[in-house]
RNA sequence: GCACCGUUCGUCUAGCCAGGUCAGGACGCCAGGUUUUCAUCCUGGUAACACGGGUUCAAAUCCCGUACGGUGUACCA
């Protein structure tokens, strides 16, 4: 593989949000241009004015402005080679295509839309398939059928026309994919694939092929959806006298339901997001929530994501981006699809999450609290997030193992209740207040001492009152290490705990 | 229908190209241990070469076929 000049795209077309095969197909050539010294370019493929979406170029840059993907050239940084929009390279699309006319690869054909619809339709009936191909060709409306003075004269009266490609007979085309190896294909499996529509601007399939040239793309990669039309790609290469780049199709993602690619609209039926950032759909409003918004690190999801199809061959699990771009290589990418399990996806923020320091992890979790209308200084929430965040996934989920830190508890557990807090209960919490209440050095290890000190003298069960004592401080049997909670809270706290404890749970266990 | 691509534990996958391993790891799940609780953590377990032929002393690995799945088959990308 020539590995000079190393230069790769992606080129979405920008008709919704991104969802994360897309987001993957970025990562790999972002991966390969940086691993080789390489350019990444993002080019936007909007050949199509009728599915032009509002906001997804926006949306397509803000997911990889949060990604920590990077493009050295394109839509947002320009380049040697703009404009990048292909709707603002229009212009120079028709000349190739007359070029492919003058040499024999292409033709100008007159069938209408509905014309060809009804083709389709009649043999639809006959359980065949209409193909516009070397076959068809001859009996329908086009240059190779009509003669020249019944060409020139329907060009004259601006009778609408596209251009298509005059796909050889019968011939074998050889072709290499970095990932699948040799692929051959004959042409006469192959039909005359529309390059230029007759509303000015050309198909993807001439677009593409004419932008990588002009832009000195070395490598296409791109999803395997593609694979089916990358003999006619080869041809057009050919047909120019070009140089093709190298190409790689990369595996599918698949619905982790079932089977098949994973689409757009699958959005939040499946029970994860499949759209990196919260996508509001400008027509019906709808919103599709996004990793984003769940609460995924941007780390994790490119090292989840990174993993889906790819693997170090090696056990190592846990990349930053530089170890990506490091270990990257197209070689270890798989041949086949691959579902992705909602769990993983988890498993891997969290591996992120517990990897922050307290610190950072406060300071992402103060807003939440803000938002709980709790006002706690910034030393306390570190020290609770520290006690807390292994059990956690996501920032989010801090709230749910830690409110007790912070208001005191307004019920008790009932089955908690029911277990923990015994006849004999109400006697010996009320015994213990007093301790406590006379303990002057408040931190965790003192309060344990004392306690489980106190506990040994008088001969009592140690999980019998503090698990009780756990009941009236949190509320339910859960969280962490029950001294660190109630050094954090404080002596007062505590102690007004314990009495609304006495007051609530004490009667009912009495009689 | 036709063309192309694919198929290893439930999931992500290693191993395949250069045949010889009890088919390895991770997530999940289950069990045990640690713990005052829950969670974490530790230890162990669970579970796969789609099927059928062939080549070979030997096949997950090479070849052929079948099945199943996917993609494509638009004046969409």
């Amino acid at each position: 593989m020539n590995m000079k000049n190393v230069r790769v795209r992606f080129a979405p077309s920008p008709t919704g949000p991104l969802h994360i095969g897309g987001v993957r197909t970025a990562l790999y050539n972002y991966l390969f241009a940086r691993k080789h010294g390489g350019k990444f370019i993002l080019r936007i493929e909007d050949t199509d004015q009728t599915r032009f979406v509002p906001g997804a170029e926006e949306y397509i840059i803000e997911s990889f402005d949060w990604c920590g993907i990077r493009f050295d050239e394109g839509v947002i940084n320009g380049g040697p080679f703009a404009p990048y929009r292909q709707s603002e390279r229009k212009s120079i699309y028709r000349q190739y295509a007359e070029k492919l006319i003058e040499s024999g690869n292409a033709y100008y054909a007159f069938d209408t839309p509905e014309e060809l619809n009804d083709l389709r339709k009649k043999q639809e009936k006959e359980k065949k398939t209409f193909t516009y191909n070397t076959v068809e060709r001859k009996r329908l409306k086009n240059s190779i059928s009509l003669n020249k003075k019944e060409v020139d004269e329907l060009l004259e009266k601006n009778t609408p026309f596209v251009i298509r490609f005059k796909m050889p007979e019968n011939e074998m085309i050889i072709m290499k994919d970095l990932i699948r190896g040799k692929v051959e294909v004959n042409t006469k499996t192959l039909d005359d694939k529309i390059l230029f529509k007759s509303d000015g601007m050309p198909t993807y399939h001439l677009a593409n092929v004419v932008d990588d040239h002009l832009m000195e793309i070395s490598h296409v990669i791109r999803g395997e959806e593609w694979l089916p039309s990358l003999p006619l790609h080869v041809m057009l290469y050919r047909a120019f006298n070009w140089e093709a780049p190298e190409f790689a199709h990369l595996p599918l993602l698949l619905k982790p339901e079932g089977s098949g690619k994973l689409s757009k609209r699958d959005g939040d039926r499946l029970g994860f997001p499949v759209f990196p950032l919260q996508w509001k759909d400008p027509v019906t409003g709808e919103i599709s929530t996004g990793y984003r918004e769940e609460g995924y690190f941007p780390e994790a999801f490119i090292n989840m994501l990174a993993l889906l199809g790819w693997n170090p061959g090696d056990e190592r699990e846990l990349f930053t981006m530089d170890e990506l771009i490091e270990a990257f290589s197209i070689e270890r990418v798989g041949k086949s699809g691959s579902k992705f399990d909602p769990e993983k996806a988890k498993w891997f923020n969290h591996q992120y999450l517990i990897r922050k320091s307290d610190k950072e992890l406060a300071e992402l979790f103060i807003p939440v609290l803000k938002e709980k209308g709790v006002e706690v200084k910034p030393d306390a929430v570190v020290k609770i997030v520290g006690l807390v965040k292994e059990r956690v996934n996501f920032v989010h989920e801090l709230w749910d193992q830690s409110y007790f830190f912070f208001i005191s508890p307004a019920e008790y557990d009932a089955k908690a209740a029911k277990k923990r807090w015994r006849p004999n209960s109400y006697e010996q919490i009320s015994r213990l207040k007093e301790i406590i209440a006379n303990i002057e050095n408040f931190s965790s290890e003192n309060i344990e001492d004392v306690v489980k000190k106190w506990i040994d003298e008088n001969e009592l069960g140690t999980g019998a009152v503090l698990n009780a004592l756990r009941l009236v401080i949190v509320g339910a049997l859960k969280g962490p290490h029950l001294f660190d909670i109630i050094a954090l809270i404080g002596k007062e706290e505590t102690l007004n705990r314990i009495d609304t404890g006495l007051k609530i749970l004490g009667g009912k266990n009495i009689s």
